[in-house]
DNA sequence: CTAAAGATGGTCACGTTTGCACACTTCTAC
DNA sequence: GTAGAAGTGTGCAAACGTGACCATCTTTAG
C-alpha cells in the first residue's frame, strides 16, 4: 500500500491515512451494512468473518491512494462501497486510466497470479470502504467458501469481458467514438435506461486518460458534441455535465 | 460452434468438420497424453473424466473455426493441444486479433458470465485438440473439483493480466513499438531466455490485426527492422522469420 | 507442363487523425 | 487585486490509415 498506516491520524496531515474499521458483528447486528448495488447478493460482513485472519477493513477518504504501482503485491482488495480508479504510468511518464471500479469489485488480484509488484495504482474517487485480504488468506478462503469463489470467478469473468471490450474499442474506434462511449458509460453508471443524465465532475484530463488520448483532443470533441447538442453544461459552474444518451449514441453507430 | 458436426466426415468436404475423440482411459493407459507445456501440472484426461456428462473431446484441423462471433454461447472450451486465434469483427467489417492461445487455455468463458452470444471467433492455427464443456457441466465441475477451479481461476487471472498489458500497450505505444512487442512475444512463445528464435509462419495481414494497425504499416516497419538487423528472413521461402530479441528490445525501450 | 487465379509483400500518394506546444480563460489564495 | 494554479481552446507537424499499383511466389485447373 502507498502509505500503510492504520492509526487514526490527527485532524490535518499531509497524506491522509486510511482508517481501520473494527469488525463488530455483535454491535449493530440489527442493521447489517447495505449490500453492494451491483445486483449481487452478498453480505460483505459475512465475507469478512469467513476469511478469518489475514483480512482488514479499511476506510480511505476521497483521492487517497489505496495501492501504488511498483508496491509489493501481497494482498487483494475488495471494494465494499465507493468508487476506485485504476491507473498506470508509462516509463516516459504518460498516465492512463484502465478502469473505474464500483462496489463489489476486487482489485490487486494480480498478486494471486504470482505478480510480486503492483502493475497499476488504485485511487479512491469517493470515500471508500475497502477490505484488504492477505494473499494466503484469500487463497485459503477461495478453497473453503464456495460463495466467495463463485463471487470471485464471476468478478474475474466480468472484468475479463470489460477488458476485452475496452481493447476492441481501442482497436476499432477513433478517439471521438471512444470519448462518446466513455461519456455514455459514465452516464449509465448504475442507472439503466435513462435517456439523459448528469455526470458529477470530471476534468478533461481525466477523460483523456480514460479514453486514451490527449486532453486537447477531448476539448475539441467536447465542443463538437456541445455544438451538436449531444451534451450540455446545464449544471452550471459546478461541472455538472448533462449527457443526452440517445443523441450521443449516434456518434457510436455513426 | 460454426459447424457443430461430429461425424467422421468423408475425405473431401467443403467445410472440414471437427472429429469427436472418444475417451479411452483403459486403452493406452500405459502412456497418458502429454501434459500442456505451460508449466502447469494437469492431466487433461483426468479433467475429462471428472467432468462427467456434458463434455466432449473434439479435434479441429488447422484453419477451422471452433466458434464464431454471434453464435449462441452455451459451452466453454479447453484447449488441450494446439494454438488458437481469437478474433473480433467490427460493425464496419474491420478484423482484429485479440489473443493467441496455446494449450492449457480456456476460451468462450464469457458464457459463464451470462453472455448469450459469442463476442469473438476462435480459429485453429494448428491442428487442435479441444474439450467442449457445456456451461452447466462446467459450473458443476468448478464446484466439485478444486483442481479444476484452481486451474480455471489461475487461467482467468493470467488472461486478465494479459488483457491489461495489451490495453496499456495500445494506450501508450506507437504502432512500431506494438509491432516490436508482438514479435518479441511470438518469439518467446513457450521458450524463455532464448536470445533469438524463429517464428513459424505469419502473414503481414495477421500481424497487422494483432498489432492493431494496417498491413502497409507492418510492411514498412518490418523492412525497417530488417535493415537495422533486428530481424531476418533466414528461414527462406517457408516464411521462417528470425527475431533477435536483444536487438528488438531496443525498440521497446527506445 | 503451363496458364490462370490467388496470396503475399513492397511502395507510394493522399487525406485524416493525433499529439504537442503554446495561448488563453477561470478559479483560488493571500 | 494580483499571482499562481488549474482548466480549456487552437495551430501545426508528425503519425497514421486508406486504397492503389505492381512484383513475386504459390496454388490450382486444364
Amino acid at each position: 500500500m502507498a502509505s500503510p498506516r492504520e492509526s487514526k491520524g490527527s485532524t490535518k496531515i499531509a497524506v491522509p491515512a486510511p482508517i481501520e474499521q473494527k469488525s463488530r458483528r455483535t454491535r449493530n447486528s440489527t442493521r447489517p451494512p447495505p449490500a453492494p448495488k451491483n445486483g449481487r447478493q452478498f453480505d460483505p460482513q459475512v465475507f469478512l468473518d469467513t476469511i478469518g485472519e489475514g483480512r482488514k477493513a479499511l476506510l480511505f477518504p476521497n483521492k487517497q491512494t489505496i495501492m501504488a504501482q511498483g508496491d509489493p503485491a501481497d494482498a487483494v482488495f475488495y471494494l465494499r462501497t465507493g468508487k476506485v480508479r485504476l491507473t498506470v504510468v508509462s516509463k516516459d511518464g504518460k498516465e492512463a486510466t484502465i478502469g473505474i471500479l464500483s462496489d463489489g469489485s476486487f482489485f490487486g488480484e494480480g498478486a494471486l497470479a504470482g505478480q510480486s509488484l503492483r502493475m497499476s495504482s488504485a485511487t479512491a474517487m469517493t470515500d471508500c470502504a475497502v477490505l484488504r485480504i492477505e494473499k494466503k488468506a484469500m487463497v485459503d478462503a477461495l478453497h473453503r467458501e464456495h460463495t466467495l469463489s463463485d463471487l470471485f470467478v464471476a468478478y474475474l469473468l466480468t472484468r475479463n469481458i470489460r477488458y476485452e471490450e475496452d481493447l476492441v474499442d481501442q482497436l476499432f474506434n477513433s478517439s471521438e467514438k471512444r470519448l462518446a462511449r466513455a461519456l455514455l458509460m459514465l452516464a449509465h453508471f448504475g442507472k439503466e435506461g435513462i435517456p439523459e443524465s448528469v455526470i458529477p465532475k470530471l476534468c478533461q484530463e481525466t477523460l483523456a486518460e480514460m479514453v486514451g488520448t490527449t486532453r486537447s483532443r477531448v476539448s475539441f470533441f467536447m465542443n463538437r458534441f456541445r455544438k451538436l447538442g449531444f451534451i450540455d453544461y446545464a449544471g452550471g459552474a459546478e461541472g455538472g455535465l448533462r449527457v443526452h444518451s440517445s443523441l450521443l449514441n449516434v456518434v457510436l453507430h455513426d
